[in-house]
DNA sequence: AATGAATGAGGATTCATTCAT
DNA sequence: GATGAATGAATCCTCATTCAT
């Protein structure tokens, strides 16, 4: 029973799958058969729209991200002072929609994509450098000219947090993850008074 | 022609034939054969004396661990106060032996491999929890009850500039990392005068 | 906007575009996706036409035969005696439109689709003995009751050149193809004599 | 029950079982699996010491080429005058053993992978530069200057009839083939007279 | 008339692993 | 101790072909 204008829909369902497939095996050791059969399809169909594999991790990488982004704005959009919106990325960050388990394996794979791809990790630094680039803009008003090499220190810790939340000591726990962030960010803001 | 006490010299090159051969690839995709062949033996040799590809990424893990461990002792050792101890562990994580690209292709991808095999996952979580002992002891006479929870901002940021190295924007520059958790530190001291 | 009478446009295009194809691939290994593209519509409609690949080839093989047929035809007409016709006939197949390394490679691989397709087989068997009763007719005149065998190593000398051109050491060469069958059409002459 | 030295065994093998799944279907698309299992061996093994199916091809070209040419050199051996090495060449030709439907086939698609492998195409370009060189030579002493061009012309009508009886119109007849190149050398002959 | 959608089947290639020597 | 031999299983990718629209 096909139907037309399926491609942006079977694009969408991959790339969902790719990432459901991805955060459940905590590696990219998983098949196309795999993620297209996770998305009601034959894998000849998924290699139809996407060509290879590869281009099928990074279209779900570029999702990934794209909706990242989309969540770091939508937070800032409702924060007015430079504080609450540093707030805002921060506990974007550790939302519950993004620190699970399995995003956060699909997110330490992508910076293993990132070693052979080159699109991988060109996405990957404009994820990092548009972050970063919040971050000073933000804070910029609470540390001055201290902003970018506290920002970095914040993305850092940031990253940091989620790399060992993939260790998975415990379940992610976004309120203790937020409260770490805050507290660096204040230790930040107090040295500059 | 077979000689008699070679295991541990085969075990040991083998692991240290692994380490290259994932940090040149930058993801655990290598053979068996390809790290046979730089350890300069047949892979079915490899197979006889770790018996599995997995247990020679473990051994692999496992020694990197022991001999990160070693250098933080060492570097320990010629450290008499706890902020001088606190530099030295910090300076030992960015000693140029570790922080290069190939090396931290490699513990990127120990991440990856503790996502699927609970021998891997417990190394790191041991490693990680030593640190974290290390650092909480050598705080605890500069910032008190806060220790545990600033050791862990420290630890986050430690691994966080690891990661970020990872992406190889630039290479690794060992000063600035250091001068980044140094100054991270200064804050956390700072706040408590 | 789908036309009335498409259906022998289509045929063309799509006759034209695989010959065209295995020309240029050197072999049958061509899609018909690769084809129907070429030829400016979908692989399906090629499909709904010919329905078949191989009764796509067997199509293109016909199409060719027929115009090279045509092409001797046209060339006897314009010749008188016995020895002009001859000259006519091998003229013709060496022409400059034939005798391409693009079309030789279609021609060799017509005999290879003879060895699996009876069509194939029986079609280049048709054009084997027109070409031969061509070439006895114009002969007796010339060679008497020798004419049949005479024939058979005129017919092969064409081919045998054909199939050395197809290695393309050099680009073809119309004059010096045409010249040597000449010659040995002398030499059968000259026999008889 | 691996024994050692077995490389050369299986490679010939290999060689052998492709030439005859070549012959059988008629043209090169037979799969790895296929040949390897007449081989009687896994594919995987038909890789391991090929590397590629093209590199089979190409080696199976190589050795039927060889075992030609030492036909060739035995058939001259027991020849002594310019016009008996012209006959053992000829004859060697259309020996029974190269001279069946199978092995034209064969021969007909090394041809066609000439067109897309280089070493197919230099492979072909040797023997047909020897087979030329050797009737040069001998016909020199028969037609003098001429040599050069009656030699290819006999190339040609050997070539030309391996190619008609690729089309099997009957059952390949070495005792006719042999005489229509013995008339056409008779030919050249004499009309140097 | 025409095509996008869809897939089953197949094929080259790779690789961890085992085993006889 | 050491390795060449050997393979089963898996995986990516391709493609002819079909079908609903």
């Amino acid at each position: 029973m096909p139907k037309l204008g399926m491609e942006p829909i079977r694009r969408k369902a991959l790339v969902t799958a790719t990432a459901a497939e991805i955060g459940q095996a905590g590696n990219l050791d998983v098949t196309v058969s795999q993620i297209a059969k996770r998305a009601g399809m034959s894998s000849a169909l998924a290699h139809h729209y996407f060509g290879s594999k590869e281009q099928i991790f990074i279209a779900t990488m570029r999702h990934t991200l794209v909706v990242y982004a989309a969540e770091i704005r939508d937070a800032l959009a409702m924060a007015d002072t430079p504080i609450e919106r540093m707030h805002a990325i921060i506990q974007a960050c550790f939302e519950s929609t993004n620190f699970r388990t399995e995003t956060i394996a699909t997110w330490l794979n992508f910076y293993v994509l990132a070693q052979t791809s080159d699109q991988a990790k060109r996405l990957l630094r404009i994820y990092h450098k548009r972050l970063h680039s919040n971050l000073v803009f933000n804070m910029r008003p609470l540390v001055g000219d201290r902003a970018p090499d506290a920002a970095s220190r914040i993305a850092a810790i940031i990253d940091g947090i989620y790399l060992h939340e993939a260790l998975g000591a415990q379940l992610p726990n976004s309120k203790a993850a937020t409260a770490q962030v805050f507290r660096a960010l204040d230790l930040e803001i107090e040295s500059v008074k």
